[in-house]
RNA sequence: GGCGAUAUAGCCAAGUGGUAAGGCACGAGUCUGCAAAACUCUGAUCCCCGGUUCGAAUCCGGGUGUCGCCUCCA
């Protein structure tokens, strides 16, 4: 069945037709590792999961790279202020290697944690120096960058067209910002594609423009020509990547070798917090550690993502989190007892959900009308293997391991009960025998006063922690 | 100031011309000594005004609100 996918650069909605028959070639910005990523990151990578396992679920093979960002990505993307990497290092009292380090491995245990799919190729920007540096010199050898005393600067005024991905005027921009115009730049667009390092700079590699580094734009134009070629399929990113990253890339390589990369190109909206934009200053970021300590698994989090379609915003709060949770423990249930079931449906009716999924994550992944069918199929009364099946089948586009489902109701519920707790709980096993229910309900307060709550079950007692 | 989004039940939200998917919460019921869990059932005419149409949440115009980007934080 046809994929249909939105794209920014066209603004509609287009029949997805890879370049190079089976094989889907794409690029995603990945994370810049100064720092822990947080969940409106991850709502960036879940997408990109959910459109890795669509196109997979569809029969293609994927070529997909992901990039590391350690170095180069300053604090503004306006050319100024401190390398991130940098900072961040000076911050923490380590080498920016360390650093980078430290925050890849965590940036990618969170992303095992949320069942995310890893990109066939990863590419780290220190790796890269050197594609970077002859993608500096082409742009330069066909004339659309010049050098001024601090770095090397992309001429915008040199392009046919300028920007492409975004609808902006960049008089009337000019005109309300307060932009501090560099008054060696030739127009107050044109932006640094290398930087000249100063003297005591930590990270700098020798070129024909002395010490210098890579501007954070030039990295993803390098690596995925090395990786992709000059054009291919998708490119995907955050909606903040749009008028700055993107453009400025699609600007590097008509410069370098005068095409747009890629030709379709999607961008996730934001992930917002209680109606407003998450940031540092209101001190609402947070990461998945922070919801696994409230009670919040990361799948949980992948859950709450489908309630909203990707080019939506979202807005985050701890009760629709809590919602997710709740919604994706009564799924895994719903999976077990069709697993155990033994009713026998009809292949229509698979076939027809069947179809009313692919239909749903084929229409630019729309996940939260796919997962109504989810639904549907999970609280079918007929408890069937077949249907049990189909979860799982549907589960290679939500990645929510659902297979697992036994395992993590069990670890759930097995947690290490105190020995006070216990002798409780054998005390009230007799007087339940002995009908004494006030005794019961007396001990049943008490052990809640403990911190555990009791539930009375056809096969006994259990117990879980408050 | 410029640009771009968006406004659907208590909350999170699908749905782009033919009388509103789904999740969570609430309420009712089944079950239970009671409770919890589980299961079943129940709720909205879609921000306001005007227009196009046989027919609009869905298209057009005008309001109003909210959000984002341009301006450290994705």
């Amino acid at each position: 069945m046809q994929i249909k996918l939105y794209n920014t650069l066209t603004r509609k909605k287009e029949d997805f037709v890879p370049m190079h028959g089976n094989e889907v070639r794409m690029y995603s910005c990945g994370p810049t590792v100064y720092s822990y990523a947080h969940i409106g990151n991850f709502r960036s990578y879940v997408f990109v999961d959910n459109l890795r396992r669509t196109l997979e679920y569809n029969g293609y093979k994927l070529k997909h790279v992901m990039n590391i960002t350690d170095v180069g990505h300053l604090e503004s993307d306006a050319d100024e202020g401190e390398d991130k990497m940098v900072k961040a290092a000076k911050k923490e009292h380590k080498s920016p290697y360390e650093i980078a380090e430290f925050y890849t491995k965590a940036f990618f245990k969170d992303m095992d944690k949320l069942h995310i799919e890893r990109p066939e190729i990863i590419a780290k920007a220190t790796d890269h120096i050197q594609e970077m540096l002859e993608f500096v010199k082409e742009i330069m050898k066909n004339g659309y960058a010049y050098e001024t005393s601090t770095a090397i600067y992309f001429d915008v005024s040199k392009l046919d067209k300028y920007p492409v991905l975004s609808n902006r005027n960049l008089e009337d921009q000019i005109a309300g910002a307060r932009v501090d115009v560099d008054p060696e730049k030739r127009n107050p667009y044109d932006f640094a594609i290398w930087i000249k390092a100063p003297a005591n700079h930590i990270m700098k590699w020798d070129s024909p423009w002395g010490p210098s580094y890579p501007g954070w734009h030039l990295e993803c134009s390098a690596m995925s020509r090395k990786y992709l070629g000059e054009v291919f399929d998708i490119h995907t990113g955050g909606v903040d990547h749009i008028p700055t990253h993107h453009e400025n890339e699609i600007a590097q390589s008509k410069g370098a070798f005068g095409k747009i990369p890629a030709k379709t190109w999607m961008h996730v909206e934001f992930l917002q917090v209680n109606g407003g934009k998450m940031s540092k200053s209101l001190g609402n970021v947070y990461t998945i550690s922070e919801l696994q300590e409230k009670g919040i698994e990361p799948l949980a989090f992948k859950l709450f993502c489908y309630t909203a379609h990707y080019r939506t915003k979202l807005n985050f709060t701890f009760e629709g989190a809590l919602s997710s949770q709740k919604a994706l423990n009564r799924l895994r249930e719903c999976y077990i007892k069709h697993k155990d079931g033994s009713k026998k449906i009809d292949q229509s009716i698979i076939d027809e959900y069947k179809d009313q999924f692919i239909k749903a994550i084929n229409d630019d992944l729309n996940i939260p009308l796919a997962m109504s069918i989810v639904w549907e199929v999970a609280r079918n009364d007929c408890k069937s293997k077949e249907l049990a099946d189909l979860m799982l089948e549907f589960d290679k586009v939500l990645g929510l391991d659902l297979a697992n489902s036994e395992d993590y109701i069990k670890k759930q519920s097995n947690i290490k009960i105190p020995e006070e707790i216990k002798e409780l709980l054998e005390k009230r096993k007799k007087a339940r025998e002995e009908k004494d229910w006030t005794l019961s309900d007396e001990i049943r307060d008490e052990i809640k006063n403990k911190g555990y709550t009791v539930k009375d079950t056809k096969d006994g007692m259990t117990i879980e922690k408050i």
